[in-house]
DNA sequence: CAACCTTTGCAACCCAGTTGCACGAAATCC
DNA sequence: GGATTTCGTGCAACTGGGTTGCAAAGGTTG
């Protein structure tokens, strides 16, 4: 999906965020990544921001339900756009991931919702990561034909 | 489970480990923990042992299917045994974790088994980690009442 | 006992994430 | 419209988990 700048800002303002230029270019940046960024990846991918900064607004996309994290074990967390259709609060997309431990590269398995499971009495479920590992395609082929 | 300095030492040659005084001490408290650990709460635990070696004897003990890592996105990975029957390679018992956003606790649900998935072609799976997030039962509890 | 390998503790380092502060821009208030 | 407050940002410094180099301690082998 393509994403210029006013359709940004409207994505801002609906989930109540006031939209600035930082803010959309992260959003920008987010949307039109085919995978998980870290932080780290965020802050190369836009070397004009400040490394606080991009931090600070992905803090408050959290908090406005605009992304999620995962975790993935590459110690370095990845930042997600929700896509939600309602827009707020719960995700209704939530989907597998996939971490190759060759590439270190972690993949959404959009096709794949998450199976849900029955917790013990007592416990409020939030939401769940599910996190597969192993290798990706590419380098299991890779490593399968010799290296 | 109570385990005693023989049982650790027989447990760990039979992963081809050398028993040395810091391993079995690792291996021991973490079959006493009911939860998984970090390796900051090992090393409060432990005050005798250093950090580094703390996490070197972790490190061995990943390599050789003792123990393995889980992520519940507190930013430190958590050490947990394996309970595999057979001893090796491949863990049979993995099970679904709860983390709770209150007390950052990470809970072992034992009697839940992590649902598989299919995944598309080509992706070799190796593990999963099935992280539920949201308030533990004593949590909840606390904040229904009031606090 | 001497030569060797392994394990350990200490100190230093790395790096992702995080915070304090001060400046500049934007919104708000006379 | 100008003064005042609030908000957003960049910079620099800090934190803390994880990791590594090195040298001393301990154990093993001939």
């Amino acid at each position: 999906m393509k994403y210029n700048s006013t359709l940004c800002e409207a994505l801002l303002e609906s989930h109540e965020i006031k939209p600035t230029a930082n803010r959309i270019l992260v959003l920008r940046t987010l949307a039109e990544a085919r995978q998980p960024l870290s932080l780290s990846e965020l802050e190369c991918e836009m070397l004009s921001v400040d490394r606080s900064s991009v931090f600070r607004v992905l803090t408050l996309f959290r908090e406005h339900h605009l992304v999620h994290v995962l975790e993935d074990g590459s110690d370095s967390v990845r930042y997600e756009l929700c896509h939600s259709t309602d827009g707020h609060e719960h995700d209704d997309d939530q989907h597998v991931h996939f971490y190759c431990e060759q590439c270190q590269q972690t993949f959404c398995i959009t096709d794949v919702p998450i199976p849900t499971v029955s917790l013990p009495d007592g416990y409020v479920l939030e939401s769940v990561n599910y996190m597969a590992k192993g290798l990706c395609p590419r380098c299991a082929l890779r490593k399968e034909k010799g290296r």
